[in-house]
DNA sequence: CGCAATTTTGACCTGTTTCAAGCCAGGTGG
DNA sequence: CCACCTGGCTTGAAACAGGTCAAAATTGCG
């Protein structure tokens, strides 16, 4: 079950830096103290809200992983977005729609629960919230226009190489990583069935370019598999 | 060729209603007169601005179509977005980023080239252009979740009627409405091959669902291609 | 250890692309 | 005015990528 783990406070934030408060002034700081979003804790796979719900908050991401997840009707779905941490997420209320999609943990996470209302306030208050936010949904629509050309244009290898590529860029390319997704939900993600995605890894595996273990991934050959993944520009 | 054809002045603007500075209240028009963006034509296909390019002035699209479109080295390519009348483009460069498409007019286009610099000024001083931004922003990462639905999680056939139907929705699905993309354009729209949508449209063509005559078309069975077309909620 | 869940692998099938003609409408020039 | 050309659209046949279904292998876990 999700429980609420007591009200959180801006000034002591371990991740304020990766957040929309990232560029507010310590002054500042002191003067929302009121303002006392609710930190709350999720199981995995325990829906954080569901597509279609009105949308009276938005979540910034403490801990851990979650997915933003569109269903059809016939129950197919997409993974539309991950959300690592510093993220936030949810901020349809602020056109008066219910939330586009569902937001669903990878992991046991911790998020900060930011009520819209206020969080309008603090906005209109500090151009840096205002500018922070105005970025982040810049970088979005750029990163949800290269999903787009992924999935509209490349075939399956070439989604799935450089998925793993992007996933890896952190470590530089040649250490190891936690891959927290599960082959499902890298299908999911990419818009494959659960048995392409295995048999590409396996095959690269097999080759010699990719190594797994316990859920963390290496990439060996990072030439082969940028040749594969159709890279852009 | 692309053609200025003067200066832009909000007060008089015809399509001011349907854009970003909607909200401004009269006395603000008068206050920002100085602000002065040029109006420029663009013939059908003479590309506004290259995916890549260093990105120092949005648009607003006065009248016609746009199509924006990215490309991957091998050629492919993927249309991200399609601009209307009213609709602002290009923001890259707010976050210090080159353009992450290009956009390329379907038809004889007017747009309004918005200095980001002097935008940026009117943002700030006006929490109504700021706002309108920020609802937009939004409302186009909900479009572009959607899309992703489309491409990831959906059929070609389901893709098409999908397509159609969102289309014809301004005429209220069963009045004609001018189509001016061609086939391969929806295509490149919904990933996928010229021939693949000639047939399904042939098809329906057939059953009689669809008629179509000097570019523009006509839903006749909507309750077939609903279903044909997987709809979401 | 033994069970359940996930992943891998194989065989087969289907949807979409690819390649190749043919068609049709609109525009041009003889 | 008509033959011709051009560009977009349609259609068909064959190839192929990826999906589906089923079974086996592996992994994680109590």
């Amino acid at each position: 079950m999700s429980s609420i783990k007591g009200k959180g406070h801006c000034r002591s934030c371990a991740i304020r830096q990766m957040s929309i408060f990232a560029q507010l002034p310590e002054a500042a700081l002191v003067e929302i103290q009121h303002f006392q979003p609710s930190i709350i804790h999720f199981s995995a796979n325990e829906t954080v809200y569901h597509q279609g719900e009105a949308a009276s908050c938005a979540y910034t991401l403490r801990q851990g992983l979650v997915r933003l997840v569109k269903t059809l009707p016939n129950g197919r779905t997409q993974i539309v977005r991950l959300i690592r941490a510093g993220d936030s997420f949810g901020f349809d209320g602020f056109i008066g729609e219910p939330y586009n999609h569902s937001a669903i943990p990878l992991c046991e996470i911790e998020v900060c629960r930011l009520p819209l209302a206020e969080l309008l306030a603090l906005k209109r208050q500090h151009p840096e919230i205002e500018n922070a936010m105005m970025k982040r949904w810049i970088q979005h629509l750029r990163e949800a226009e290269d999903m787009m050309l992924e999935l509209g244009a490349k075939k399956a290898s070439e989604r799935l190489a450089s998925f793993l590529i992007r996933w890896c860029e952190p470590v530089g390319l040649n250490g190891w990583i936690e891959l927290p997704l599960s082959r499902s939900e890298i299908g999911e993600l990419l818009g494959l069935t659960i048995e392409t995605v295995s048999r590409f890894i396996s095959d690269w595996k097999r080759q010699g370019w990719i190594e797994e273990r316990q859920g963390r991934i290496h990439l060996l050959d990072t030439k082969q598999l940028q040749a594969l993944a159709c890279v852009d520009d």
